[in-house]
RNA sequence: GUGAGAGUAGCUCAGCUGGUUAGAGCACUGGAUUGUGGAUCCAGGGGUCGCGGGUUCGAGUCCCGUCUUUCACCCCA
């Protein structure tokens, strides 16, 4: 019986898996160079932490099941919640500000799209303990840091940015009770994903005053944070929460990010654990959907029964990059590269000796692969050649008398070497060599 | 979860209004080439035409169902 992958999984085979480390490999570097510990948790969770935060209707998108103790658990759909749950059961002990990044696996049964599938990695980066927008900036700059660092410019991704602070005190002065925000925020949300005669509609239909409802377009429409007094007579709560985007923007500047990023009232964000910034990356040219997101969330570990202490994060998916970076052929993954293969003319004469060597230049930290079929060494030389071999050492004839020919593939220039003498100039891979490349 | 398109070799696809034994390129394996690689030429393996049912003398082709996938909704934690 033949059985089919589950829907909206993916099989890595090794052209794939090279693709998947180059993007989780680029994560990590990034996050270490920006101050951010790794850490991880469960694959599953209990599936009530999940409630606590969204509601019923997202566990229907959840993969959940029952334990034989008959405890309700989930897959996870994202890591925020556990990293919370973490974070809180530590709070007492960590230094603060908590900087840790995580790429975690996650799932959502959602039915499966062009970038958005059942199973997938998320690369996470939050700052947990710092109140202000240095914190959001940070987040946001090491996104920046990595996409720019594979080659997206200004040209083709922009970070669109808000604040649920601005646009509530900013509703609220229009004349939106504070109770209707919530029923608004899905609509407001819309606005960049239909035509602008819909979503006037869609607007009405949840504000019945006419002026509010016009007013509300009016902020929606506007360009730049500095636009806003020209529509409404700001009070100290909507000064409050320009003056936050205001620093924010200053501290982009001071990165050499700002021009990456862009104001934008129509960033809401569905997440209700949002508190204040939210933003979004875009592709520029593409009909993508966002490729990451974040914003401050200074009420989550409280509400999961920690102390208020104020947080702010970022989230990336690989499989919206995926997509984008092989429409612009930005996927770089490092070829596979083998250090030595050994090629035997007679098979049955020196297979043993090149098991040795192999196992020797391994030992010492080479690289290094053999044939395991008798072939012509024209075969064999394709062979290393398929495999990326930097050298290929030869047994023939001349081993009778202890001499490799040890061929270098890319100048294709060969030297005949006494085996001793090869090992004794090969020396090992040192220590030092190879903490050197673990620093980089 | 709703609606629409697609599904033929590992991949990209051709296959006429239903008609003999379903094809090509790439990839793979082997040979030309038993001591010199990325090329070329030749040969070979590989398909229950997504799966199940129906119509028909006859189905890759038409009909129904189903699964997968793509797109638009929903949702985006």
């Amino acid at each position: 019986m033949k059985i089919p992958p589950v829907k909206g999984t993916r099989d890595f085979y090794p052209q794939e898996m090279a693709v998947r480390n180059w993007i989780i490999d680029g994560w990590k570097r990034v996050s270490l160079r920006n101050g951010f510990e790794e850490y991880d948790g469960p694959i599953f969770e209990y599936l009530d932490m999940y409630r606590i935060k969204s509601g019923d209707e997202i566990v229907e998108q959840l993969f959940s099941f029952k334990d034989r103790g008959d405890r309700n658990l989930a897959l996870r759909p994202e890591i925020t919640p556990t990293l919370a749950r973490m974070a809180n059961q530590k709070i007492n002990t960590l230094p603060l500000p908590i900087k840790w990044f995580s790429v975690p696996r996650l799932f959502r049964a959602e039915r499966p799209q062009k970038g958005r599938l059942r199973e997938f990695f998320q690369w996470n980066i939050d700052i947990i303990g710092i109140e202000g927008p240095l914190a959001d900036a940070e987040v946001i700059f090491c996104a920046l840091d990595y996409l720019r660092g594979i080659g997206l410019t200004p040209d083709d991704i922009e970070v669109r940015m808000s604040s649920r602070k601005l646009l509530a005190s900013v509703l609220e002065k229009i004349g939106v009770a504070e109770k209707r925000l919530e029923v608004l925020y899905p609509v407001l949300d819309k606005k960049e994903k239909v035509p602008a005669g819909e979503f006037k509609q869609m607007l009405s239909q949840k504000v019945a005053d006419g002026k509010i409802a016009e007013k509300i377009v009016e902020f929606m429409g506007i360009k730049a944070v500095s636009d806003i007094k020209n529509i409404i007579e700001p009070d100290d709560k909507v000064n409050a929460a320009i003056d936050r985007i205001v620093v924010l923007f200053d501290w982009l500047k001071r990165m050499g990010v700002v021009e990456y990023c862009q104001f934008d009232p129509g960033i809401v964000r569905g997440l209700a654990y949002y508190t204040d910034s939210v933003y979004e990356i875009y592709d520029k040219r593409g009909e993508l959907r966002a490729i990451g997101g974040g914003g401050r969330y200074d009420d989550l570990l409280k509400q999961f029964g920690g102390p208020a202490i104020p947080a702010t994060g970022f989230g990336m998916g690989d499989c919206v990059l995926g997509v984008m970076l092989e429409e612009r052929g930005l996927l770089k993954p490092a070829p596979a590269e083998l250090d030595y293969f050994i090629a035997c003319v007679e098979l049955e004469q020196t297979q043993q000796d090149a098991v040795k060597i192999a196992a020797e230049l391994r030992t010492r930290g080479y690289s290094a692969e053999f044939g395991y079929k008798s072939a012509s060494l024209s075969r064999q030389l394709k062979q290393a050649s398929a495999k990326n071999a930097k050298k290929c050492i030869i047994l023939g004839d001349e081993f009778k008398n202890n001499e490799l020919v040890v061929k270098d593939m890319v100048t294709s220039k060969q030297k005949r070497i006494k085996l001793d003498a090869f090992f004794a100039e090969l020396g090992t891979l040192s220590t030092a060599e190879n903490a050197e490349s673990a620093e980089k």
